[in-house]
DNA sequence: TTGAAAGCGTTACCAC
DNA sequence: GTGGTAACGCTTTCAA
């Protein structure tokens, strides 16, 4: 900035007054200035605008995995949010690992992002959270982090969970069973427990088939064949989350079992599969999206206590689960086929 | 950092050298740092760092849509791969806009990222990628950027093109088609070159049917419903990548078409459509990975000319294409069936 | 093993 | 409209 400033034959202010588009520099004076700054090549040095103004004008994120679609809808959802508002987000993968999310959580606030969206590895809040929060806002999507003074976005768990129970069981699926992801996740155990209660409420007859990850390898299938054989085998199951739903999807047509599948997570061509896939969806995008919003309102000023807000999933029904279970059929190797009912 | 020098009653150097984990610091006096820093809830401020070193130990992502799965996994690789050098990763999406992707370049440079890594929006360098080129490593990825002074890292289109239409014809399809995606998009034109010249070296009949995009609303189905229909309809086609792919198995299953489809870009659950989808596979992950040893291979100072490098691709043959051409036979509205020849 | 001081590039404040 | 100067928080250099 100095070398322009020289060039230009300008204080230095005046080219900061250009860079930053600032008002009270004559037209010419400004295109004398830009006209170096592009032959010069110069490039502002954010991190010297970040020590002076103390601000960064970016925000972090956390997920678990940049990779899986569910937390890359959730970054460009929020990449736009946060550009709308001409902030960078800056996105990372803590791999499921409470010590590495502590670790992401130092980083990030050491690069002075202005709020912090988490989509928390652990249900229990690490120190570094806790000191981010007394800093700035954070914002946790997904699953809460009880204890924590923070702001949460959640989908609606046990409403979408109960929407496909009743679902099932409006078209006479009477034997379910539900298979989550790593217990450790909350949102797993949450969809587990709605499903048992939504299983009771509706009066379905023995006790609800359930397990909870980690997984094994061939461990998925192992369950469903269990639970397919027998004298009061499933009929319908439900995943926890797109990943189960995959390993699933898998089994079953591996061992050619006649089962119906809901899963929590919309994904792409779920329409198309043979049978298709009726699923829970939440919307990514909108978790993200409300998720900057909140912090955004923080930074404008709102300190109303934490706020958690629940967003509505929606049942899309498709022809697997509109498959009315058979009730006394032979229940033999014959394949699934898209039966309207 | 001057006030916790100031309560462990050491000099801010000594604190700076603690952070550091530098050597030469009594473990006593370190321990009684650390514990204020504790106490205090301090951050090392990488700004000011930033500023005084003049590095960032981070490298930039620009990717047309962090939303995609295929850009996602692209970062997600390479994050692993900064990572396991201590450096972050910065992505964002331009939207394939090359405006958007300029200012971005411009973003990333101002925050001192150590290297760029760029899936180019359009063939033509812009000013802001030509002088970040003069600055520090760029890597294209995906797609060249003829002219700029760059690593390249590719996959092999005109093999994996080939490999398709091989296969193809090998199973007695003579009629194919090409959907390839915006014809702006440097991978849909070379995928289509290959295409035409692999049809006309293996002396199959006629011309090559083949459609660029951007499409409307509507018509791939339009233009696959022509290709289909007439006195020698197509009976396979290949698309450029995952979008399109998509849409035509949409279209596919809307119409009832009997076509077989394959897919540039392998994606889940591929294997369980029906018919499954056979794809040429190229590895995200896999670029990704060596766009960022690229980029750390010029920082640890080897300064050859620019690289290209090819990635090879691999045909992943499902039931879609096992299924041979039937000659002759009556082309009626009967669903497509999992045939293996 | 520890410390003092200079300086990185920018912006805020005030003066002209 | 424009310019000088201090200060942001850190690391480098050199000295103790």
């Amino acid at each position: 900035m100095a070398d322009v400033a020289r060039q230009a034959e300008v204080s230095i202010k005046t080219v900061s007054r250009v860079v930053n588009d600032e008002e009270g520099v004559r037209p010419q004076t400004a295109a004398k200035v830009r006209a170096i700054i592009e032959t010069l090549g110069f490039h502002r040095h954010e991190g010297a605008s970040m020590l002076r103004k103390g601000r960064s004008t970016s925000i972090g994120l956390i997920v678990e995995d940049l990779g899986n679609p569910w937390y890359s809808q959730l970054a460009a959802s929020m990449e736009r949010e946060a550009r709308s508002r001409q902030h960078f987000l800056l996105s990372v993968s803590a791999e499921g690992l409470p010590e590495r999310e502590a670790e992401l959580v130092d980083a990030l606030v050491a690069r002075r992002v202005e709020g912090l969206v988490v989509v928390p590895a652990s249900s229990i809040p690490s120190e570094a959270i806790r000191r981010a929060a007394l800093q700035l806002p954070v914002v946790c999507v997904d699953r809460p982090l009880p204890g924590l003074h923070a702001d949460t976005v959640l989908s609606d768990n046990d409403g979408g969970t109960r929407s496909a129970v009743e679902h099932l069981a409006a078209h006479r699926h009477q034997h379910l069973g539900f298979l989550g992801d790593d217990a450790a996740i909350w949102t797993a155990q949450r969809r587990h427990t709605a499903f048992v209660q939504s299983y009771d409420s509706l009066g379905l007859p023995g006790r609800p088939r359930t397990a909870l990850g980690p997984y094994a390898a061939g461990e998925v299938s192992d369950i469903l064949q269990e639970w397919c054989s027998g004298t009061a085998p499933v009929t319908a199951v439900l995943t926890s989350n797109n990943r189960v739903t995959l390993a699933v999807i898998v089994a079953v047509r591996t061992l050619g079992l006649d089962l119906v599948v809901v899963g929590y997570d919309d994904f792409e061509l779920a329409e198309f599969l043979d049978p298709p896939i009726t699923v829970v969806h939440q919307d990514p995008a909108a978790l993200g999206e409300r998720a900057v919003q909140q912090i955004f309102a923080r930074l404008d000023g709102d300190d109303a206590e934490p706020r958690t807000l629940v967003l509505p999933t929606r049942l899309i029904v498709r022809g697997s689960a509109r498959r009315a279970a058979r009730i006394g059929e032979g229940r033999s190797g014959d394949r699934a086929r898209h039966t309207a009912s």
